[in-house]
RNA sequence: CGGAGACUGGCGCAAUUGGCUAGCGCGCAGCUUUCGGGUAGCUGAGGUUGCGGGUUCAAAUCCCGCGUCUCCGACCA
């Protein structure tokens, strides 16, 4: 390719929108172009990274005995609604019309249209496991996109689906997808750090995900020296027994100060650390039933965590002040029992004897408030957010680290979610019908082209591993106004070529030898060749890693030979 | 969705209390110059100031509506 042919030319400046560094740098280097938030077109030099990038995926998903195929983009609304996916969706879903009226859904990921494919095979316990993939644009009215490639409305997407037996059977298929994703990501030089997840909208149980530790993430993940680790929104930490050693005193209503509402309030108030207080968050499920999560002062109410305690089948919102005021309430003086709500408690209201707090009035509160003697919730369980320095769960020994991360893929353990609404079923050895288990495993390539860029550039540029390079080789020629040099270059571009070798030519005549330096770092290809008159002159060209700083001189006519072996 | 802000050639910005032909830098094109880490000079092209309406002798500037984008919070590959 000639640089000068190339369309999408680098800029030297990427605006002043792009702070995270991967998208700054595919911006200015010219790879992508905005066309609206969260929509990116991919240039030429980048639908060539996305290939290689999806040559790989391609080939270890295969590995796992997967077969590709592709679904239309546009699911019928109704079979959505049959799975009740469009509740879990919600707000993220496209949808359009056709010319009947008929509704569609912009496809943002497969599950349903996947589950409705084999239930038109009246498959058989001979057909299992079915394990499919496809590569397609997939559409989520994302909120706020952001980070360039890292978060987008309109994405191409790796999902693959399988479906076996039971979950034994799954097993199997998602050990290896675990290992598809490690050489994935040993392919693009990417270090994962693989973490037990919530499955949140795709439902199911356990799940897992690929994360990239790097800061611009907008995902937190939890590890421990144990080994264990898992996304913010399932890790597993020990509450500390604060006084248990105090005995229980009697329930009282004491007389408090119109002012104490906040928790500095009663700090301010009782002298008391934070973890004595009870604290409330009160919010609201799609069909707008008020949930209050009682939980210990010192900690915060994950959203995620109290949905799955809840068993919410929608989004969970916090609650406005109009809320409060149905409820005969207003913020601070939520009371822990009583409200015609439902009542979420964590696990950490074990961990205090004397609570102080659970039903402020105007000038009263109550004090010493015991969980189990003097009020129960409905729901029981691990609501509350681990911090940093929190004892982990699982060793019950070490501290917790809290690491940015973003989710570049993951595995997930769907089971009878969609098999149950939809019918999804096979015939049994004994000829019974039974649901079929389900597993689904997705990657993202623009993310995955983001975390590349994120974790491999430096102040110049990026610097492509090799794998996933739009070109093998940076050919720069320098002095090409001389005409003996022009030939020489344009000679030694085509024998590269010809030798298999995809090749970037910069043989821009009028720039300068600067502006040709700089655009190779930005661009990024690792291996830059440089001819010039000088080099010419002694019959060489020079050699140099985009990783490294050192040049080598190299004959031209065995140049092809040594970048070959 | 809630909150905040922005919108002027491709990019970054300017234009006094409403007042002249809407300027500047980068980039782009031509010529000259330079020739190994973003050279310098001359010349030139490029704008219905996001869109629609209003106020005014006069609107980039004031008012109303809409749109788009960015940032901060709750969601996801």
């Amino acid at each position: 390719m000639l640089y000068s042919h190339l369309f999408g030319k680098t800029s030297r400046s990427a605006g002043n929108k792009a702070v995270v560094a991967s998208h700054r740098l595919l911006l200015q280097a010219g790879y992508i172009r905005q066309l609206s938030t969260g929509r990116y077109t991919l240039l030429p030099l980048g639908l060539r990274v996305a290939k290689k990038v999806e040559e790989i995926i391609r080939r270890h998903v295969v590995a796992t005995g997967a077969q590709e195929l592709v679904v239309p983009t546009l699911h019928p609304l109704e079979l959505w609604q049959k799975a009740n996916r469009d509740k879990k969706f919600g707000a993220a879903m496209m949808k359009v019309t056709d010319r009947n009226g008929a509704e569609f859904t912009l496809g943002a990921t497969a599950e349903v249209v996947m589950m409705d494919l084999v239930n038109q095979f009246n498959v058989t316990y001979k057909d299992l496991p079915i394990n499919v993939f496809q590569f397609s644009q997939k559409f989520r009215d994302e909120a706020r996109p952001s980070g360039g490639l890292l978060r987008v409305r309109e994405f191409v997407m790796k999902d693959a689906y399988s479906f076996h037996q039971d979950e034994a059977d799954l097993v199997q298929t998602y050990q290896k997808y675990w290992q598809a994703y490690q050489d994935i990501a040993q392919d693009l030089d990417l270090k994962v750090t693989v973490v037990e997840s919530d499955n949140g909208a795709i439902g199911g149980s356990i799940s897992h995900e690929f994360m990239v530790e790097t800061d611009v993430g907008e995902d937190t993940i939890v590890k421990c020296d144990c080994g264990y680790c898992a996304n913010l929104e399932t890790a597993k930490f020990v509450r500390q027994d604060i006084n248990l050693g105090e005995p229980q005193l009697p329930l009282q209503i004491v007389d408090q100060p119109e002012w104490v509402e906040t928790m500095e309030d009663n700090i301010k108030h009782y002298g008391k650390p934070k973890s004595h207080y009870l604290k409330n968050v009160v919010y609201k499920d799609s069909d707008g039933q008020i949930v209050i999560a009682v939980i210990r002062g010192d900690l915060a109410v994950d959203k995620a965590k109290l949905a799955k305690v809840y068993g919410a089948k929608g989004d969970l919102e916090p609650a406005t002040d109009d809320d409060l005021a149905k409820l005969g309430t207003r913020p601070g003086w939520v009371h822990c029992w009583g409200h015609p709500a439902v009542y979420i408690g964590d696990l950490s209201l074990k961990t205090v004897h004397n609570f102080i707090g659970g039903q402020k009035e105007k000038t009263t509160d109550s004090v010493n408030v015991n969980y189990g003697r003097d009020f129960e919730c409905q729901f029981f369980g691990d609501i509350a957010q681990a911090q940093e320095g929190d004892i982990c769960g699982v060793c019950q020994r070490s501290k917790l680290r809290l690491v940015k991360a973003v989710e570049f893929g993951n595995i997930f353990n769907i089971g009878y979610t969609y098999s149950q609404p939809m019918e999804g079923n096979f015939v049994d050895k004994d000829g019974s019908l039974k649901k079929l288990y389900m597993g689904s495993y997705g990657i993202g390539l623009g993310r995955a082209i983001a975390c590349v860029v994120e974790t491999h550039h430096d102040q110049q540029g990026i610097v492509w591993p090799k794998s996933v390079s739009p070109f093998d080789v940076h050919l720069v020629g320098l002095d090409l106004f001389h005409q003996e040099v022009a030939d020489a270059a344009h000679r030694l571009y085509r024998q590269l070529s010809d030798s298999g070798l995809a090749v970037l030519f910069d043989d821009r005549p009028d720039a300068t030898a600067g502006v040709k330096f700089a655009d190779a770092d930005l661009i990024g290809i690792p291996v830059r060749l440089l001819i010039s008159q000088k080099s010419l002159a002694g019959g060489v060209v020079e050699y140099k890693l985009r990783s490294s700083s050192s040049i080598e001189k190299i004959k031209i006519d065995s140049v092809v030979q040594f970048l070959k072996s």
